[in-house]
DNA sequence: TCAAAAATATACCGATCGGTATTAAAAATT
DNA sequence: AATTTTTAATACCGATCGGTATATTTTTGA
């Protein structure tokens, strides 16, 4: 298991530093679940027991909270990931244990409302283009991250050389993501499961 | 090209009824881009060119005109996929038209903002349980359609008779609703390109 | 320990939110 | 064409929105 930084006692570094934190990981699980336009400051003041002054005082505006909510959801999903990953050696072992965490992120992330990326996505889509250009970096980060691990597996003579490695890593994602969804609609884990056993079975056939 | 109603001037219909479905004709794609908590009334006001008291004299709240506007969005798609569908006979000719048009769904939508599916579940989930619920009835549908084909395909000869038609059509549907969020978080075209490939690739493997 | 500095709370701002009662206009019926 | 009925516009409601100036409390450094 992760955990991540309750820096409340930390007493190394200042106040407006911890309550800044602190702030973020109140508020990062809401605005994944409710969307930007759809959190409000009185959600934010009420998950952290806090005063819109305090809010003020330690962000510029609420669009600053969102962007650091963004950033912490995606590190929490890139260390889970990671130290997931880096449990396991061959390029195809480390693939496989990304869909498995990446799929059930769900599980992995104490009901935070799916995933980030594609959330933020579809909610930043069309209104909020600093949002969209920081999910737009992300996601390429992403894809390059398994493209280059896929890379790594034909040089390692693991995987067929003629693999196309940036098509492959989108499909996976492209699964994972809609698998994702699937399960979000309906609520169907089965559903999920059956989606991520294909992606699986893409892997293994590398 | 499949034309939908412009009914202003359809004189068999009530004043009421024909200035509902201009409503739900111009707000259906604000909602799809905006979200529901992100369209306002005064969005709605502003592309109808009327005014608050007109749009609730035909609608209760704005719960039923986002309700209204999502199954708009949900009849158009399905027009548009069940018309160039319906110009093939084969099972596998069929679904591959299937992932063609939803695929590249935008181009055939002019630019409504994305997949009304994959928005609304994002949108509605953990906020608006009738949204959710409707979206949820969709997505199976979805899925049983595509599943059916694929079982007539295999009742044909056209598939492999062990092929597992749910799982194939959870797949199918991933994937491209993988494919649109790549394309709508980066702007590659090219990307949700390469996931389509490997979507029309699975087609012709079944 | 005590003053300076920083952080939080309070009280308030104009704007906009969804929604409604009432009035004016347009459509349907006779 | 006149009248009734329906539909749309106006003006307004309280609540909440994001944000700020000011006062109070809490940290912090000397």
């Amino acid at each position: 298991m992760v955990y991540f930084c309750v820096v409340k006692e930390d007493k190394n570094i200042s106040k407006a530093e911890r309550t800044r934190q602190f702030i973020i990981e109140k508020t990062a699980p809401i605005f994944n679940k409710k969307g930007y336009a759809g959190t409000s400051l009185s959600d934010i003041t009420e998950a952290t027991g806090l005063t819109k002054g305090s809010i003020y005082g330690n962000f510029a505006d609420k669009d600053e909270v969102a962007l650091a909510a963004f950033d912490y959801n995606i590190a929490r999903m890139r260390a889970v990931t990671s130290a997931e990953m880096a449990k396991h050696n061959t390029a195809r072992e480390q693939l496989l244990a990304y869909v498995e965490v990446y799929g059930n992120y769900m599980k992995y992330s104490f009901q935070t409302g799916g995933c980030p990326i594609m959330n933020t996505t579809v909610d930043a889509d069309d209104t909020h283009p600093v949002l969209k250009s920081k999910v737009c970096q992300v996601m390429m980060a992403w894809k390059d991250r398994v493209a280059g691990l896929i890379e790594k597996g034909i040089a390692n003579k693991e995987f067929k050389k003629d693999t196309d490695s940036e098509q492959t890593a989108l499909t996976l994602f492209a699964m994972i993501e809609g698998a994702i969804l699937i399960n979000q609609a309906t609520g169907r884990l089965d559903y999920r499961k059956k989606v991520l056993q294909s992606a699986e079975k893409l892997i293994k056939d590398l």
